[in-house]
DNA sequence: CTTGACTCCGTACCTAGATACAGGGTGTAT
DNA sequence: ATACACCCTGTATCTAGGTACGGAGTCAAG
């Protein structure tokens, strides 16, 4: 048998490799407060349960759907405290939701702007009255 | 008179001011290459020509389409090389769009997920079977 | 000639999310 | 018993775009 396994809970480089992350990564969210603090070896080797390899893939889901690790650390809380309501949690994914809209409105705009001013240059002859750049350097 | 203007060339906070940017933030431009040096008065203080203020309007209008200070140093370059062709900047241009439309299409993706989720929760209830929170804890 | 606004430089700090590395200790297979 | 993979801590580094601060010098007005 490989590794140090089988003795009580995983070893850090397990979880990783469960959870498609890096090491380094786990010890940062342990850091950062997101993780809770697993217990230690005797030779003070962290001994996850394996709860905590669902609870890093909750925490890459939530990132996959744009949510910060801020923003994380509290619906990992309340996804622990049976008091919770589903009001709440649907209200967090709304808030993101919106969240999200507003980028993608902001980026459309951008988009936008740059779609007009791109359009005005046919990309022929020196850059002597460029409409593009003329659209930069102008008021 | 106020200041130490009409001298010969603009003190940074002037130009700071004129092109509503933090003086700190033109000092961070110069360190960056982004803004050419300019010359020093007798107690070395920044004297900017005029021009000093239509290249930090057109960074940030650049920056406002989208374009990081990374791309747009080589535009400012671009501007000022008469050998410079439209099709250059035309090109660089059209690949921020596509650049922004894969951004808008990523973040359409994360919305509709989202969106998804969000609408099989009935926001009643405690959290036990919350169906989003199963949809980050599930497969 | 003092006060206040401005400037200088260098360095540290900020958000966000990690990643890397040095210098050690541990666990196990051969 | 030795090699090799793995673990530990602490600190530094990275991207991106700045902001903040300390201590010192300078300028113009009253």
């Amino acid at each position: 048998m490989s590794g140090i396994s089988g003795m009580n809970g995983l070893t850090i480089g397990e979880v990783a490799k469960q959870a498609e992350v890096n090491v380094e990564t786990l010890r940062y969210y342990e850091r950062r407060g997101i993780l809770p603090i697993p217990p230690r070896s005797g030779a003070n080797y962290r001994r996850y349960p394996e709860t905590a390899v669902q609870q890093v893939r909750f925490i890459k889901r939530a990132q996959g759907l744009g949510f910060s690790l801020n923003e994380i650390t509290p619906m990992l809380f309340l996804r622990n405290n049976p008091k919770t309501s589903r009001a709440a949690v649907k209200a967090r994914a709304e808030a993101k939701l919106a969240d999200i809209e507003e980028k993608i409105e902001r980026l459309t705009e951008m988009r936008d702007a740059l779609a007009q001013v791109t359009m005005l240059c046919d990309g022929k002859g020196s850059i002597d009255g460029c409409p593009i750049l003329q659209a930069l350097e102008g008021e």
